[in-house]
DNA sequence: ATGAAAGCGCTAACAG
DNA sequence: CTGTTAGCGCTTTCAT
């Protein structure tokens, strides 16, 4: 490959150790010698191996993130603000993708620590104290954003029962007679984590709890566009309240077939507030978990995990949970 | 960190290289030994060291790929299928972002290079034969995709000026008199690379030359939405023709204000098909240039770089460009 | 079937 | 102000 600093120290006349403060500016040095050590490297191109240099440091200047796909808006942003907020660091960031895939995520998360990244920022499909403990064997700081892993894991999010609440209680305070939830993931609890999405029914179920007068209905399955008609009462102003923008987006799409317009004929609210609902009309009425001050917690969080763990201290329980605030985004859609 | 090799042998009572042995099946070792090392080893938790092997083996199994943003839903699908493409080979994949900055995108070539990753490809902003030599310098096997960055450095991508042909032969056949022509980012010529859009430019020009009586304008600042009443000309049947379904998006909204629709009051349309036209009424008529395809050619392309660099041969000047089919898109609004 | 020794390229501790 | 030496953890001859 390229020349090393042993190449250059030959070429100077001079030792490594002299090169490498040459290059660093570090400790004593002749002016003179490094002036021209720098000018010779110049001219060679010399560029130091990140890979040895990272191997002697136990450093690399890089965090790693693991999410299901980029494809999602929702990650899509997030990634394009921990990029960000790293390089303001010097830190550069290693994306991979996991396509809901819990094997994959643990070959990614141990590669990206076998890899001596710094940290990792995960969105995990795997929870439990199995995984916990998998998690703390890769000996490195880890932040889980949105999908809580289990106890004792760095944590950033939203409180997302009370949101959920918050959302249902503004259909009902529009005097919907009939709410459908819509939520298919919650199916798939048991495979992978559905930390959002269960704590969404939750938040769901306690409210309507007080409301006996007021229908409730479930859409569970993942065919939920097949089953619409029956879900909407024909005489009972009806409303969806959907775990996600993607499913409200979905069924919007296929009531307009059937000449049904989401704020007239029915109800909807979303969850998410991913960026296309700008090109959508109706505007979907949703919540809003400001992907963005979740990544720049989450990496202000790391950073700090980080800085902790190279002194040895341990940080409080406490100060590794960031439970953040929510919006309600006001649409035209309820 | 972590035990290693060395620890292993000491406590198995071997040398480093029988370790070696065992834990890579490779050469002759007794069976027993063997099962004995890999028994203790998985009892230690031992992990290899990646970053030590990727400096002996002068090879990481990591791809680099460098890409605007993304949250970009065009690059998105393209990492998505990348990421795919290079885990059924093994492989992983690095992902960063220049956020369309020169220099950022040549400090993360630089960093993955320094890095060791085996290739990278790259939707570059940088172009012309000073960056050439720069990708050169790197000396490890780059793809580029879309935007061509100089003559001989590989290249994924569609015929940009004969699929903007098409596009604007489509919307002559409609039999619109005036086609306005959409393309702020030619503003930026200069100084950053807007190759697919010189093309599609070319490509427009070169066909509305044959059709003196069509009357043409353009739209080329970044305020375009603001000079849009300008060009409908309020008798000859007015078209507009994009270079990005984003443009023609953001159209579409303005002028639905203005209660005009797109396919009903004047024509228009998109370039890429992103993804997020499915949830979009009326349905964008745009070209397609398949981005999964482009993907998995960019991936092949670039492991056969890798092999051919790896074996000591030069590729030939037609094998490392690939000229990939385009798709029209027949939607309702031309 | 096993081991000794050298080396990847860089950094760091210790002399001088 | 400069050099010597050792070492990060792994792989790879070359011996035995």
């Amino acid at each position: 490959m390229g020349i090393t600093t042993k190449d250059l120290a030959q070429i100077c006349g001079v030792s490594r150790t002299t090169v490498h403060r040459a290059l660093h500016g570090t400790g004593r040095i002749n002016p003179d010698t490094k002036e021209m050590i720098l000018r010779v490297a110049k001219e060679n191109g010399y560029r130091p191996d990140l890979l040895a240099r990272g191997l002697v440091k136990g450093q690399t200047f890089y965090i790693g993130v693991v999410v299901l796909d980029v494809k999602n808006r929702y990650f899509a942003q997030m990634l394009s603000t921990i990029g960000a907020e790293a390089n303001k660091r010097g830190y550069f960031v290693n994306i991979t993708l996991h396509g809901d895939d819990k094997e994959t995520e643990e070959n990614q998360l141990t590669r990206l620590a076998d890899y001596h990244v710094d940290g990792i920022i995960v969105s995990s499909v795997n929870e439990g104290d199995q995984y916990k403990e998998f998690l703390e064997s890769l000996d490195i700081p880890i932040v889980s954003v949105d999908n809580k892993i289990a106890e004792g894991i760095p944590f950033v999010g939203i409180d997302q029962k009370q949101a959920m609440m918050d959302a249902a209680g503004k259909v009902i305070d529009r005097n919907y007679e009939k709410i459908v939830f819509v939520c298919p993931p919650i199916n798939n609890a048991g495979e992978r984590n559905v930390y959002v999405h269960r704590e969404r029914l939750k938040g769901f179920q306690e409210l309507m709890a007080r409301y006996g007068s007021i229908e409730t209905g479930y859409l569970t399955d993942w065919n939920y566009l097949e089953h619409l008609d029956e879900m909407i009462d024909p005489v009972k102003k009806t409303a969806f309240v959907c775990t996600a923008d993607e499913f409200a987006l979905n069924i919007m799409k296929r009531l307009k077939k059937s000449g049904l317009r989401a704020g007239t004929h029915y109800g909807m609210i979303g969850f998410d507030n991913i960026d296309i609902l700008d090109y959508v009309t109706p505007r979907l009425t949703t919540i809003s978990n400001s992907v963005e001050e979740i990544a720049v917690t989450a990496v202000n969080l790391l950073f700090d995990l980080i800085e902790k763990k190279k002194e040895g201290i341990v940080p409080e329980p406490e100060e590794i949970v960031k439970i953040l605030p929510y919006q309600f985004i006001e649409g035209e859609t309820v």
